[in-house]
DNA sequence: GGCTTAATTCTAAATTTTTCGAAATAGAGC
DNA sequence: GCTCTATTTCGAAAAATTTAGAATTAAGCC
């Protein structure tokens, strides 16, 4: 078991979760400044303890970083990180074993 | 929270265990018949009745398919759910929010 | 039917996750 | 320093996940 499988594992883990899912999907369509903690609270309409200990783990995955702008922290997504995540699970789907394909794999083309 | 974000967290949740998510891959890079369950043990090294629940979940979050072929199990990836999934993760991210950007957000250009 | 191989389901124990109220920390303004 | 707002950390209980041995099901073959 490699490094990054466990690394990756942590990070879909860390999406595995329906609000903290919607965190990742808020700040990705959010601003670029990043999106106030505050602001996510009164979306998700949750407890802010509870908040915050989703926000660790996304944060701790790497997924989001946080800046603090006044009393106010902003969360932001991690592009570069997302993207080499979901990179990683597409990761040599065309070359399908050891031998050249004759036809595309699915995964390339249609389906 | 609405039916499409419970979906897409279940999913990246059973992709979120090593042993799993090491599974998706060798099935995504594996033949298009898929590959037998048994083959997936010996690689992964864990006992039958392990490997047997992390295949049923994968099963049932709609990442993998089975068939029998004889007394073995062939497991393969459904492609089209998980290019729904890694699109849905990304959705919106370049509209970034009510107002058209000046710029392209840090997800579409560089990073 | 009986035997063998492939894989799953059953069962249960250990561990981890999730949740949130209460308390603590951090910065801004008076 | 005091106070207010924003947010996190502490602590502890309930729920879900992970693991794997033992028993079971399924298919092929003699």
């Amino acid at each position: 078991m490699t490094r990054r499988v466990e690394q990756a594992a942590e990070q879909l883990k860390a999406l595995g979760h329906p609000v903290r899912l919607s965190i990742l999907r808020s700040v990705v369509q959010g601003p670029e400044a990043g999106t106030p903690a505050g602001e996510l609270q009164t979306r998700l309409a949750i407890p802010g303890s509870t908040l915050s200990h989703h926000l660790a783990t996304l944060s701790v995955a790497g997924l989001v970083a946080v800046a603090r702008d006044g009393t106010t922290l902003r969360y932001r997504a991690e592009f570069g990180v997302l993207r080499a995540l979901t990179e990683y699970l597409w990761q040599d789907c065309c070359s399908g074993g050891v031998a050249p394909e004759t036809k595309p794999a699915p995964c390339c083309g249609g389906d």
